[in-house]
DNA sequence: GAGGTAGGCGTACGGTGTACACCTTGAGTA
DNA sequence: TACTCAAGGTGTACACCGTACGCCTACCTC
């Protein structure tokens, strides 16, 4: 008969239940607080318990990007390719953000789970089935990249800035004879807040940008049967040579 | 007279022998082998020693990057942008394949060095020159992102390859039905060998036609007056919209 | 009840960055 | 020539990390 009571008391771990405190951990305290000892505690077990349920630490890292890229929304079908790679990929980048540390992981990952190859290849789908070649397909994932996830790599965020507005100042003084392009640039970036430099960028209109420069491109490329074994291999074309050739398409 | 004599006789350290040793160190055994333990070794001398050359290790890789970004060839005047950006950028990432590290700790970085900014600066310039508006500048270096510096954030590299013909085969026959599309742009990606699914990637090529799709996406906004406040703020033209405007340039 | 096993526990090891106190060296000066 | 003093190398120690290995306990099945 104890077999019919419910097992319960000490709730044993498990692999799930393991990876969710990682994510969760990760999500409020920063990818840095993550280590293992930390995790056990935060499961109220002994750090070398979380082995029993996980290869090693690569192993936990991998799962909570699996955990992440499961949120992603599943692909809409009937749209046209642009807006359905657009979407998907601003659907990633919705993911991405509920979990800042997730591109700092993705970063340092060394092969592609199950999960995330599923991913890729929905993409992959998104152009071969708009007829792209898969010539193509393939430059354009790479050109992608890590965009694919909705994140760019933020270079240099922000030069440091001063709280004091004295040092500000005198900061913003110097700057402009040092670097009166960046300023130039940055003074334009932020009319409501001229005092912040860079700071005020928005950064989905960022990402929105450079995708959509992307796909413009490539749409561009498709359209004009471009292949990298093609007469301009190296160079692809510039807008001359595409205002050239939209009068003597189909070229065979 | 023993302060005529060469002072010679245990060299003392300094911060650009730190340095070099840290970079060569670097370039011929990763990046994670260069601890401060390790580096001491090198420099025959304890590892509490360097630290009164360089406050602590983030110092010790600014300074390393700071090494990197100097071997960046000056920019040459006179070309147009296009060429200019682009062999500038080419350059950088001549710089970055001598040093495989680089890419790593670039992203790790939280702020700008001098040198960095005037780098990031002559960029600017090149687009500012050329007469591209202030936003227009702004929103292309944000697209460019990491490839300023020559590399493309290689996401999740190859799909972990088995040695054994057997298995490999396999493993193709499961992947040929679980991810078709990727599948079918591996073939195309790889004709010449066609046993390695991604393997075979031409780097260089992939980085060049990123790049190219990007900088012609510039040049088609330039031409357009395209402005981030303009009529279509979210979506940047789409190859219609281009074809469209050709006809009615000079809106004003 | 007996036995086997999944899974939590404790200890220990080798690694990391670096704080802090000490000591050596060599140049500058009286 | 002797003294001072700071720059810079040394040694020890600490807190943290990931994780190997062996033990031990609770539970499931027979």
């Amino acid at each position: 008969m104890s077999s019919r009571i419910p097992p319960a008391r000490r709730v044993p771990l498990n692999r799930e239940r393991v990876v969710a405190a990682a994510v969760r951990l990760a999500d409020e305290s920063g990818l840095e607080i993550l280590s293992m000892r930390y995790l056990a505690l935060e499961l109220g077990v002994v750090p070398m318990a979380i082995y029993k349920h996980v290869a090693n630490k690569e192993e936990l890292l991998d799962e909570m990007i699996d955990a992440m890229v499961r949120e992603i929304e599943p692909l809409m079908g009937g749209a046209d390719w642009k807006r359905a790679m657009r979407d998907r990929i601003l659907s990633a980048r919705q993911a991405l953000l509920r979990h800042p540390w997730a591109p700092h992981v993705i970063e340092s990952r060394t092969h592609a789970s199950p999960i995330v190859l599923d991913y890729m290849d929905s993409l992959i789908g998104i152009f071969l089935k708009a007829g792209f070649s898969a010539d193509l397909t393939h430059h354009a994932m790479h050109a992608i990249g890590s965009r694919m996830w909705g994140f760019i790599q933020e270079v240099f965020p922000t030069p440091s800035q001063p709280s004091d507005p004295e040092t500000l100042a005198a900061m913003f003084a110097e700057y402009s004879v040092k670097y009166p392009n960046i300023i130039e640039m940055a003074m334009a970036a932020s009319h409501e807040n001229d005092s912040s430099l860079v700071a005020g960028c928005d950064d989905q209109f960022e990402f929105e940008f450079a995708l959509d420069v992307l796909l413009n491109g490539f749409e561009l490329l498709h359209e004009q049967g471009w292949s990298s074994t093609g007469p301009q291999r190296v160079n692809n074309p510039s807008l001359e040579s595409v205002k050239r050739s939209k009068r003597r398409r189909d070229p065979k």
